[in-house]
DNA sequence: TATGAATGAGAGTTCATTCAT
DNA sequence: GATGAATGAACTCTCATTCAT
């Protein structure tokens, strides 16, 4: 039942099923208020459907939640098991890195939210295992690069890997309110910026 | 119990009193299940109380959000004022805002990660509009100082104020984490790695 | 249960629904208990429904209470408008006011209670606001007559209009107790009778 | 204990205990909301003191409540004994019992409220049952003096009593409206005018 | 597929009352 | 006499979920 359907926003040529309109439906009103604020009714008003009915597509709003959430880090993952294996070099890496990751906030604007807002919950939520097994991983990925950018001199010693994973996870998490609103930004520019403010920082290459 | 936790900044050592105690309580079950999902039920029970009871000494949930959150924001804002108003440049009056943001985050990291995780509903709770106006005080502050580092050419141009400012941010309300658990490390090497990284970059200073 | 119960007087033969059938049934313990006094459990447990299940048909028991009083009240102002209006002598239209108020009453007796007991506290009750401008509204046609009726010399000079009108409305609202129990009373009997007495008084005419 | 204090207004003269005071303020509050919805912390306020403090003087809210009725019924029916055994006229007799009833309304304005507004709840009160005898006793006089009248031939035939009684019962227990206010009314005035319209009723006598 | 009625648990809050100080 | 903290029950209302139709 969950391997059928694929709700992310790429599905996007021909007959996206009712199902996976909800579903999508369904992450705009979690990015919105956060999982636990958004009511079942609150979907299926948005949907143009009675809360009940919702369940004849889902077996709870929790599994809503992680058929949203499962793919787009398995996509994530896959792409950060690549770049991390590469033979690149560690500043090299870790800005493909940044680049893609922006890029998939910006494509699954939603989903990138409900990760930002939601993940210290994830932990109540046995369905989401998965998930929360995938970020780990993820975070492990980025954290090796650095790990490997230090040892081999490229990056500055003394640097504390998991913190600036972190730092990097939580700015690529906030990106999203980027690419909506007024002024739209690409996400490509807010990728180059991103890593561009990590891997050089804010001051001049003072070397002057 | 009581004496363990250290959640109004105000608190001087005398008489904290039940109300200031079940307040700092409060913060902690805030900070670990997220404000929604804290029931008054809960505050109660970890205070060795009947929910009810708890109007005895607040007028409501949000109440005690507010009580929690307003005078952590206003003092921080004091310091980012005085800070940004002194004349140093831009660069270190940078590091200070950062030292100052996480040695603050470190001594209230329950109201921090309340910051991190609930701010978006905030809009939905009146009495924290007070909040939230200093929140927004907070990133023009911030923004100010960056954007004069690039007017005098301390920082590197091109750089996007706004964006650098809510990776801060976000980089702070999560250095919650690294204070607590099995190995507590030090705000002030947090901080300094915090600017370090914002400021200089991952990448050596090598442009040697 | 569902067939002795008579509450709203727009429910014709056909379809009762179960929401009419539930209101009607609120209208009783609101009659019998006051409104304030009347917990939505009583509603529930006397419709055989959880209390949370009365939330499926109305948003609140404040609407409720506007539900079944609203229409109530529309009706019988309809009524006094046109009865004010007509052309007869004062004394033949406060005595069909009497009357079809008292009609009224016989029909909707759990509405009538309800207004005789809680229309003090109608003023908290935001919903209830064109119930109550309805009030005015009649107690103002009612006045209007019997002003009529002094200024034509058909009624004793002296008389306070307003004074009158109370004394008659708190009449009508209470001839419900007649309308039941061990020896109900005709309806018609007793505005038959309440006319003869606001009109006539007690004493023999003759007297004189 | 209910004998040694009397919380009716005429004891005016000099040492109003501090009990009698705080039952005169509970007094209007149950006038004024009803006793339902009075709550104990609404009186204590008003009288400057704790909820709590209340039941150093009282043993509990219902016990207010009796210990503010009974002796102002108590004084009524004393009043309506003495005129209902007296040789006067039927006529004469139910003015002087309309009279005096208006007049102790003015006198007991806030328990003649609650009467008015809470006798319905009486009898979920078990400690109201005494006040609740001598309401009965009291319809059952002013009743017995009626149909007096019209076996003596001074009252129509075909009058019913106790729907007589009723009616005027409401009507004095609604007189209190007009003894505050913008214009409030003499006391002596309305009740003449509400025993000429019970005695006479609005038609001129000349009808004849 | 969807509706509409209902469930049952639990949410925040209120309130009469108690009692140590 | 009064305070202030607490109780315990009850309140209105919400919500994820179920199920006959």
């Amino acid at each position: 039942m969950s391997t059928t359907s694929v709700a992310s926003p790429e599905s996007n040529d021909v007959a996206r099923s009712r199902r996976d309109e909800i579903l999508s439906i369904a992450a705009q009103q979690f990015a919105e208020r956060g999982v636990a604020s958004t009511t079942v009714r609150d979907i299926g008003s948005a949907a143009g459907i009675l809360s009940g009915s919702l369940y004849h597509h889902f077996e709870s709003k929790e599994q809503m939640v992680a058929e949203l959430l499962l793919p787009v880090m398995q996509r994530q993952v896959g792409h950060y098991r690549e770049l991390a294996d590469g033979s690149s070099a560690a500043a090299e890496t870790l800005r493909a890195l940044i680049k893609v990751a922006v890029a998939e906030a910006a494509q699954t604007p939603s989903e990138t939210r409900m990760f930002r807002n939601d993940a210290q919950s994830f932990s109540e939520m046995p369905t989401l295992q998965p998930v929360t097994d995938l970020l780990v991983e993820a975070a492990k990925l980025w954290a090796s690069v650095i790990e490997r950018g230090i040892a081999d001199g490229e990056f500055r010693e003394g640097v504390d890997a998991r913190l600036v994973v972190a730092a990097m996870f939580d700015a690529v998490l906030s990106t999203t309110r980027w690419f909506s609103g007024k002024r739209p930004q690409s996400p490509v520019r807010v990728g180059d910026a991103l890593a561009d403010l990590f891997l050089g920082g804010l001051l001049r290459a003072s070397s002057t």
